[in-house]
RNA sequence: GCCCCCAUCGUCUAGAGGCCUAGGACAUCAGCCUUUCAAGCUGAAGACCAGGGGUUCGAAUCCCCUUGGGGGCACCA
């Protein structure tokens, strides 16, 4: 790290992989990249795994991914706090060393029915510090039986702590609501707090931008900082996302994990546009912002403070107008995949590309989702349409004219030569007046026919793309529903 | 229980004392366009700015209280 790196701005993302980043992950992630970028800074990653017993499988893969995919990317790391023990070791011991923390022998029962005392009488929970004040003697004894200890840190017993939120402003806490939390667990590894602090500082971090759960924590950090000596980052606290009830964004809520946005057909840009005025707006007007624009705009200044819930609607409403802004061919290159994925093993692979281009010309402006597309073109591909026969007549009565207009439709277009929607039109719109039909009527009936279904792209153009052969055939099978319908 | 944070339409938000009879977006409803759907366009409805006190000539905007919501108080992050 280079020397300009201690004025330099530099952010970081921290996550620890103890489950699959969700919105609320990603959304601190995507304020740090912009912020970092939009200062011309670093972004660094730091993978936050002092945690071994909930330490989930798969994780750190699925959080570089999740980076990957929408593109936030880091200049620096990963880094693994679990690859840098000795460090935080040393540092609690100097802590030790200087007076600023102590070791704690108390055994978890043994907190825990302290705890229950301290519910019982309605006292806030926390630590006795029955181990700070440990004689030479006591120390000793304790240290013979073997016990692991902890390393707490001595909190000072009066005053307080203020620091300044770039969100919040001036944060104050009396010390006397903290208690001497621990730095170092038993089994060697740091805990948050001091992991923490020691990497932001070893890394040079001039901004920490987190959630705003960790509000209450800053104080303890500001402590370990002046107690090290060491200048602290400046702290923003962001806003959370809130899940539909309210309440922390959790796995309860469906644990809409960022990679099921992705495999859900959302796009990136889409989502960081969304995710960014999650907390953060431009103006009173503007919506739409491609990445550019949010990384020349962004600012804490304009970061508000109330936390949001999100709102999927406007996420879909938002991924709808972004699909839609993209050039046909890059939409076909998105969709290729979910067709791949979701269409029915029936329909032969590979896919025909000069085929799917047409059909997805049509579906381009009805997807709110890729993960929709092979629902609204599934008919485009099946070799058989399954259908409610009701579609084709509403009762007995409609079933023999709508089978007779069937079968006149089908003859006209028998003898068409030039199978496009223009030719498609000059013969079927004069052949409503004929049968004296409303044009919406003959269309109708022609397009559940075609196309299974009551809501499908324009008549015409699906039947010049779905071709003269497979029309006839679709005809035929309509007459066949109708037919075992009348009998 | 204690501490901290927050408080504008259902939701995301604009608003940093007079521009506010509170603006925009999503969703909703209606109309237009139209062969259905989608898109687009137009319009409607939707917030007595949580409530109550102040300060001020004047408050959504500043202060206080209340209420409500959220978060934190682990050998989790």
């Amino acid at each position: 790290m280079q020397s300009e790196s201690e004025t330099s701005v530099r952010l970081r993302f921290a996550p620890s992989p103890t489950g699959y980043p969700h919105l609320g992950n990603i959304r601190t992630a995507l304020f740090n990249w912009l912020f970092a970028r939009h200062h011309g800074g670093k972004f660094i990653l730091r993978i936050e795994d002092t945690d071994v017993a909930r330490k989930v499988e798969g994780a750190v893969e699925v959080i570089l991914d999740s980076l990957r995919w929408l593109g936030l990317k880091w200049d620096e790391g990963p880094y693994f706090q679990s690859q840098r023990l000795p460090i935080y070791r040393e540092i609690a011991q100097r802590l030790i060393e200087e007076d600023h923390a102590y070791l704690c022998y108390c055994s978890p029962e043994r907190l825990e029915t302290m705890r229950r005392e301290q519910a019982k009488r309605k006292q806030p929970p926390k630590y006795d510090r029955h181990c700070r004040d440990l004689t030479q003697h006591e120390k000793t004894q304790l240290e013979a039986t073997g016990i692991a200890p902890v390393i707490r840190f001595k909190t000072p017993l009066e005053g307080k702590t203020t620091f300044y939120d770039l969100i919040h402003g001036p944060v104050t806490f009396k010390h006397d609501v903290l208690d001497d939390f621990i730095l170092l667990k038993s089994d060697g590894y740091p805990t948050y707090h001091l992991a923490n602090i020691v990497d932001d500082h070893l890394m040079f971090i001039s901004h920490v931008l987190r959630g705003d759960e960790w509000l209450s924590s800053t104080p303890r950090h500001v402590l370990l900082y002046q107690a090290l000596n060491w200048q602290a980052p400046q702290f923003a606290h962001l806003p959370m996302i809130l899940g539909p009830d309210r309440a922390k964004l959790s796995k309860r809520h469906g644990a809409i994990t960022i990679t099921e946005y992705q495999r859900q057909g959302y796009l990136p840009d889409a989502m960081i546009n969304f995710l960014t005025l999650l907390g953060w707006s431009l103006d009173d007007r503007t919506e739409l912002l491609s990445q550019e624009e949010l990384i020349k705009h962004f600012s804490l200044e304009r970061v508000g403070k109330t936390a949001a819930i999100f709102n999927r609607d406007k996420l879909e409403w938002m991924n709808g107008v972004y699909l839609r802004k993209l050039s046909p061919g890059e939409f076909v290159r998105q969709a290729m995949p979910f067709l791949d994925r979701d269409l029915p093993e029936s329909v032969e692979r590979p896919l025909n590309s000069t085929y799917v281009n047409q059909v997805l010309s049509l579906i381009q402006e009805r997807a709110k989702t890729l993960a929709e597309v092979s629902q609204l073109a599934s008919f485009f591909f099946l070799e058989e349409l399954k259908y409610d026969t009701g579609l084709l007549s509403s009762g007995k009565l409609a079933a023999e004219p709508a089978a007779r207009t069937i079968t006149i439709a089908s003859q006209k277009l028998e003898e068409v030569t030039t199978w496009d929607a223009t030719t498609l039109e000059d013969i079927l719109r004069p052949l409503a007046t004929e049968l004296n039909l409303s044009a919406g009527a003959l269309f109708g009936l022609l397009r559940v026919a075609v196309t299974g279904r009551t809501a499908a792209p324009p008549l015409f153009q699906t039947m010049a793309v779905l071709g003269k052969k497979k029309c006839l055939k679709r005809f035929d099978a309509a007459l066949q529903l109708l037919s075992t319908y009348l009998s």
